[in-house]
RNA sequence: GGUCUGGUAGUUCAGUUGGUUAGAAUACCUGCCUGUCACGCAGGGGGUCGCGGGUUCGAGUCCCGUCCAGACCGCCA
């Protein structure tokens, strides 16, 4: 037997017991004429004493092991005379009577503690070392729990957990598949689901009526802290639901992972439209822990012979309170470089300080005198103290940008720390304007549904008019992240041919790629709808982390490698020559 | 595809204007220590400064190229 209790259970009820415990040597403090060490495991770590005076033999076997060795003991369990109070064990110890070195290690490359000495790029090379260290397993503790909890949520609410094939077909819309080569169909490939989305309307198709799935999802486009190529969603479907029951229901499942994962009760989510959070903060996804929402200052600020806002579509700009005495020239010089940056790309940025004397001063000051400017502060309920930043031009693009300004006054104003505030984002667009492929994409994907009034002008053509056209489409935001997103579904083939065509599938490309669902369509579908977590990106967002790699148990790196097993990797020439696939030197 | 930041001991980093034998902390090894728990003290080993080229009397330091890592833009229906 290998153990009689683990490594974080021991207590002072447990004094003068005989256990077995069998763990990592996590520390090895010799101290002469006894050695203390510390023996680790999942659930905590237990102190071990080998005192030279009770028994020399066993203490100088003790004295000589080395970090990460797999010991076995059997040993007293005694009060220590110097408690630990930082340990949940730091009331016992165990004087040790037998050892068993059950395997030995060579010295890690980094420390397996808390606040490791390693960076990222080793403890990725050694990831199984790196997983030993407790902030890295609690991580994935805390994964697992959320993910029993969305379990236990959704069976409660009837919900079928179906499992969808990895192995499917390839279609050009949307992110680049993985593909992956088939040996019997010679010349064909299968692709790496971007998302069940198609099996699981069939599902509902065939009657399941609530459907889930934990599900990997594949897409092989270039990666980013929040972004992985193979990731994890929390993937529904329902049968027979407005819009407004599966916000119910998933607002439900949001609040009750919060409390049964973080014991955070979260309010009721808050919802605006998405011509709303762009008009307020510029981003489909605002963080909205914070306001400094836009102000509108295109009216106020034309006829007043500054060519730079008189040529603008649109002038707008966000009031950061308290904030004049803390920007000089200079700091305001740097916040203008920052925008300038090609990530951003403003052209220049305006500033009018409030300042705590009352006095008002502008970049802009010899084009507008300080009434005209008290009009601006007076409009954005500037105090003294405060001072608004206003950018200038095409409407999409200033948008953007005093988006990104605003995030980051948030973040310099300490606005971005802590809380959690979710909502729900509706009536998105069905389609979007692609500049690369002249013509439109869906917003969603496309089997989304248009709202009901505007099915009628769908095939109008008029450019205005489709770029005006809105969806049954809704995300959970929290915090700025995008959670997750989803709609209702068309569930008629004439709707979904429509669609199609809207987006420039020519009838046979439809038929080709998506004909299998078109059919089933043809046979009773129900009117359905679901949506979709990114379940990774919950994990971290729970837990105030940035990276969604720290909870991903072997997480790629940022070319999308592995590097501790070293993947993607060549294939040998007689695996290609099964595939039938004969690779091109490369030049 | 692009922008930025970084690459120096096992590890994390410092290294001034280009100038003697490239440092610190930690880890590792040896010795001492009866209450440590970030133990302490004394000593020791450990470097192709990512790689290639250039400028220079002289390059970790400057220039060019390249590889690797990270963040971001594009991309991610």
């Amino acid at each position: 037997m290998y153990r009689t209790h683990n490594c974080g259970e021991l207590r002072i009820g447990q004094v003068g017991q005989t256990v077995t415990l069998s763990g990592w040597l996590n520390k090895n403090r010799d101290y002469g004429a006894m050695t203390f060490i510390d023996l680790r495991d999942r659930y905590g770590i237990t102190q071990l004493v080998f005192n030279k005076q009770t028994d020399s033999s066993l203490y100088e076997a003790a004295k000589k092991l080395g970090r990460e060795y797999v010991l076995k003991i059997v040993g007293l369990v005694s009060e220590r005379s110097n408690k630990n109070p930082n340990i949940p064990t730091g009331a016992i110890e165990i004087i040790v009577q037998k050892l068993a070195i059950l395997n030995g290690s060579k010295t890690p490359p980094f420390t397996i503690e808390d606040e490791t000495d390693g960076g990222d790029e080793i403890r990725m090379k050694y990831r199984y070392l790196d997983l030993r260290r407790k902030p890295v397993q609690e991580n994935l503790f805390f994964r697992s729990k959320l993910a029993i909890e969305t379990r236990k949520y959704l069976a409660d609410q009837d919900f079928i957990e179906v499992e969808t094939p990895v192995l499917i077909k390839s279609t050009p819309e949307g992110a680049r598949d993985f593909v992956v080569p088939s040996r019997m169909n010679e010349g064909q490939f299968y692709a790496l689901p971007q998302s069940p989305q198609t099996f699981k309307q069939l599902l509902m198709v065939s009657g399941f009526d609530k459907y889930f799935q934990l599900v990997k999802c594949f897409r092989d486009e270039d990666l980013r802290a929040d972004r992985q190529p193979e990731f994890t969603q929390i993937d529904c479907e329902m049968c027979f639901v407005t819009q407004e029951q599966i916000l119910n229901t998933f607002e439900g499942l949001t609040k009750h992972v919060f409390k049964a994962c973080l014991d955070v009760k979260l309010p009721d989510f808050p919802r605006i439209t998405y011509d709303e959070a762009l008009r307020r903060y510029g981003s489909d996804k605002p963080d909205t822990r914070f306001g400094m929402e836009f102000i509108d200052f295109t009216v106020l600020t034309k006829g007043h012979d500054f060519p730079v806002f008189d040529a603008a579509e649109m002038v707008i700009g966000i009031c950061a309170e308290g904030q004049a005495d803390n920007y000089s020239n200079k700091d305001i010089k740097k916040l203008t470089s920052w925008l300038q940056r090609p990530q951003i790309g403003a052209k220049g940025l305006v500033y009018v300080k409030y300042n705590s004397d009352g006095s008002i001063k502008s970049s802009v000051g010899k084009f507008y005198s300080d009434e005209q400017l008290q009009t601006w502060l007076d409009k954005a309920g500037a105090k003294n103290g405060d001072m608004l930043l206003l950018l200038c031009g095409e409407t999409d693009k200033v948008r953007s940008q005093l988006n990104e300004l605003r995030l980051e006054m948030g973040n310099r104003m300490g606005l971005r720390e802590g809380g959690f505030n979710p909502l729900w984002v509706v009536d998105f667009p069905l389609l979007e304007w692609d500049e690369d492929s002249a013509r439109f994409h869906a917003m969603h994907h496309p089997f989304t549904s248009p709202k009901e009034e505007d099915k009628e002008r769908m095939l109008t053509g008029d450019h205005a008019t489709m770029k005006a056209l809105r969806a049954d489409a809704y995300d959970l935001v929290i915090n700025g992240w995008e959670i997750g997103g989803g709609s209702i579904r068309i569930f008629d083939r004439e709707l979904q041919a429509k669609n199609f065509k809207l987006l420039g599938f020519t009838d046979e490309e439809a038929e080709a790629q998506f004909g299998f669902l078109m059919n089933a369509f043809e046979y009773g579908a129900p009117p359905h709808g679901g949506i979709a977590f990114g379940f990774d990106r919950l994990c971290s967002i729970m837990k105030g982390a940035s990276s969604i790699r720290d909870f991903i148990a072997f997480p790629k790196n940022n070319q999308g490698r592995d590097v501790m097993i070293d993947a993607p990797s060549p294939i040998d020439k007689t695996q290609l020559d099964e595939l039938q696939l004969d690779l091109k030197p490369i030049d």
